[in-house]
DNA sequence: TTGATATATATCAATTTGATATAAGGGCTC
DNA sequence: GAGCCCTTATATCAAATTGATATATATCAA
């Protein structure tokens, strides 16, 4: 499946902006299953507005450029329909965190406890998203609820597995405190020494 | 992170040529949180060479090409090393079944029955291939077994999310052997127009 | 015998990413 | 009231990556 492909899919619950669409596959449910940047995004709508996929609407705006609402036409569903009657590929599960507790002995043992605290966080956070969306923004939408379930019940035993399984990696530290009320919170073995200003490879 | 990398990494738990490289990320326990093809794979280990990452001895083979047997260097492991130390980008999880389930209403309800059993034996499939894995194949490696246990359980949760909300979906089909202790529980009625099995391929 | 599958390396067009440029507004602080 | 960062918004582009294909041989099955 190509970015087209997606950004006809995404059209079909609400007309909006390449801007707006990046933002939803980067925070709505949609995030949690498909991807695409804004160098894919918008010569896609350009090309698919040419073929007569999508529509446009320049919404004037104060100060900021005009905002580009697209919109899908009755071809560019026909086109959608025909897309998605395909064997869907194989999930695809990209992890570093996980590449890197594999190769832990070439790190630090700073780093590892840091990552390790980080990931519990990520995947809090991730969880918490869902269940937000769920809850105010309008997830109507039958199949929405199922995905947002889907990725809670994922994310969720993962989460578990980082929380019950810390001593296997990190040798003992916040042994077992998670029982009490979920907030574990003290690193005895402090990890304030090392600075927070890595970068992104 | 990138290619490089990620044939360094595999290459400091075995040597291996780029074709073996290829069939770990697709099989091993790596393939459960990376991956890469053979057009990237290649060019970075001939780079590499060059570069004095890894070394490589030719295997002569009856028949086929020569193996091209790759071995990481002290000097590889350095730079593994140092590129390892980054905060690792967030986890990405791409799924084309959850994409044509939120779009299903474009879709003929026989498709979406097809590929909601295959995504279940989908799911089997991958984690006991995960347990095999665990089982004879030598993951004496601690983190190895690690990572593996936390694949179990975030495709075990998954696995479990959609064979007992296989309803919410497909309407009735198979309805109940779930519900012992299971938590969903609004499933009094349910229209019984389609029986047909439909387990094809 | 034909076809399919597996081992093995390699290339390359097409797609996609990730970073950057441009431009205006708002908010923060000092 | 200047400096700075963040957000909205579109757009481009080098570099990385995919996915498909080519080449060659061996084996197994129909």
């Amino acid at each position: 499946m190509n970015v087209r492909t997606l950004c006809l899919g995404i059209l079909t619950f609400k007309e909006a902006s390449g801007y707006e669409i990046k933002k939803m596959v980067e925070e709505d449910v949609f995030g949690h299953f498909i991807d695409a940047s804004y160098g894919s995004i918008y010569p896609a709508l350009t090309k698919m507005m040419a073929e007569g996929l999508v529509n446009v609407r320049a919404e004037e705006q104060a100060g900021k450029p005009d905002k580009k609402v697209y919109a899908i036409t009755p071809f560019g569903r026909q086109e959608l329909a025909a897309a998605l009657l395909v064997d869907p590929a194989k999930d695809k599960f990209k992890s570093e965190f996980m590449f890197q507790i594999m190769l832990q002995e070439f790190l630090p043992k700073e780093h590892v406890a840091q990552i390790y605290q980080s990931q519990i966080e990520y995947l809090r956070d991730e969880i918490e998203k869902i269940r937000c969306c769920v809850g105010d923004h309008q997830v109507n939408h039958p199949s929405m609820s199922f995905v947002a379930g889907f990725g809670e019940a994922s994310l969720g035993a993962g989460l578990k597995f980082l929380e019950d399984n810390r001593a296997q990696i990190l040798g003992d530290e916040t042994p077992s405190l998670t029982l009490v009320d979920g907030t574990l919170d003290h690193n005895k073995d402090q990890i304030e020494g090392q600075s927070k200003d890595q970068k992104n490879a």
